[in-house]
DNA sequence: AAAATAAAAGAGTTTTTTGTCTTTTATTGC
DNA sequence: GCAATAAAAGACAAAAAACTCTTTTATTTT
C-alpha cells in the first residue's frame, strides 16, 4: 500500500508529535529506537520531511526533531504524498498509465471507491492526533 | 498497492477471459500486445499462474493460454493472494510486523475497514465477468 | 576558543522488483 | 519422422527501493 519509507516515515513522525508533546525535541536515535527502524535509514527520511518544512529540526546539543504547530495539524494524506507521490490517490489499480473515467480499466468503479475512502481517512487524520492512545497504550509503534 | 507483477497478471487473465470466451487459445504475443506489457515478462507470470493451475496452458501449435470453467470463476483476490500473497489483506498499513487487534497501530481500526473493504471486492469480483464490458469498449486493459 | 553533540549531506551497498534473452520441451500438421 | 509453433525453463541485466557508512556543518556548553 504504501513503501517501506513512507511507513517509516509516519511511524517516525508520529513518535515526534507524541515525544514533544510538551515541547522538547526528540534525536534520531530515539525516533529509530521507538519505531524499530534503521537509524540512518529514518536520518534520510526526516532530513527530506525537514527539506520540506512538515518536520523541524535543530542541529547540535538541545537539538533534535520537532513539531510545529502547522505540521502537528498537517494530515497523514500530506506525509504520504510529500514521500510516495499521489499514485495511491489517484492511480490505476491494474497499473494503467492513467486513471480516467473516460478510459477506465475493468475495476476502475470499484477500485476508486476504496481509493477514495483511504483518501478521505488519510487527509481527516492530523498527525498530532495520536498521543492520548499513545500514552494510553491503546496504540504502538513498534512490535 | 499490488505489485507491477499482479497488476500485469490481472489484466492479462482478464484479457484472456475475453479473448477465449468462445473456446480457443490466446498466445503470449498476442496477451503481450492485448494489454501492452513486456512479452517476456508476462510470459513469466502466466508460467507461474499456470503452475498454480490458476490459468491453463497448451504448446505447440492451436496452442497457447485459456481459463476453464473453475479458473473463470475465480475472484480477483484468489489472483492477488497468489502473485502478491496475503499481506494487501493483511498486513499492516504502518508496517509493524504483524497486524494485531491486541497490539495495533494508530491507525489500525482505519485501515482495517478499508483494507476489509477492498478483500470484499475482490473476492466477490470473478475473472471472467468483464467479458460483457470490455466488448462494448467500456472498459480497457491498455491505454 | 575548544570539545561535544546532533542533524545534513553525500557516496556507497544490498536486496528486491522489473524486465530481457536464450535454450529446451512439448505438440501439431504435414 | 520433420518442420513449425508455442509454452516452459533458466540465466541474466537493469532499475528501483531499502539500507549503511563516512564526512561535513551548525549549535551549544564549558
Ligand atoms: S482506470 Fe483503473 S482505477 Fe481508474
Ligand atoms: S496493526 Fe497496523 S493496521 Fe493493524
Amino acid at each position: 500500500m504504501f513503501s517501506k519509507t513512507c511507513e517509516y516515515a509516519i511511524r517516525a513522525v508520529i513518535f515526534i508529535a507524541q515525544q514533544t508533546r510538551e515541547g522538547g525535541r526528540v534525536s534520531i536515535k530515539d525516533v529509530a529506537r521507538g519505531i524499530n527502524s534503521p537509524e540512518h535509514f529514518i536520518a534520510k527520511i526526516l532530513q527530506e520531511l525537514s527539506r520540506k518544512g512538515l518536520v523541524q529540526s535543530a542541529k547540535g546539543p538541545t537539538g533534535g526533531f520537532y513539531l510545529d504547530h502547522a505540521s502537528l495539524q498537517q494530515s497523514l494524506a500530506d506525509f504520504v504524498r510529500a514521500i510516495d507521490g499521489d499514485r495511491v490517490f489517484s492511480g490505476c489499480g491494474l497499473g494503467l498509465k492513467q486513471c480516467s473515467e473516460s478510459h477506465p480499466c475493468p475495476i476502475h468503479h470499484q477500485f476508486k471507491s476504496i481509493r477514495n475512502q483511504l483518501m478521505v481517512m488519510l487527509e481527516s487524520t492530523q498527525i498530532g492526533g495520536f498521543t492520548r492512545e499513545l500514552e494510553a497504550k491503546m496504540a504502538f509503534l513498534k512490535q
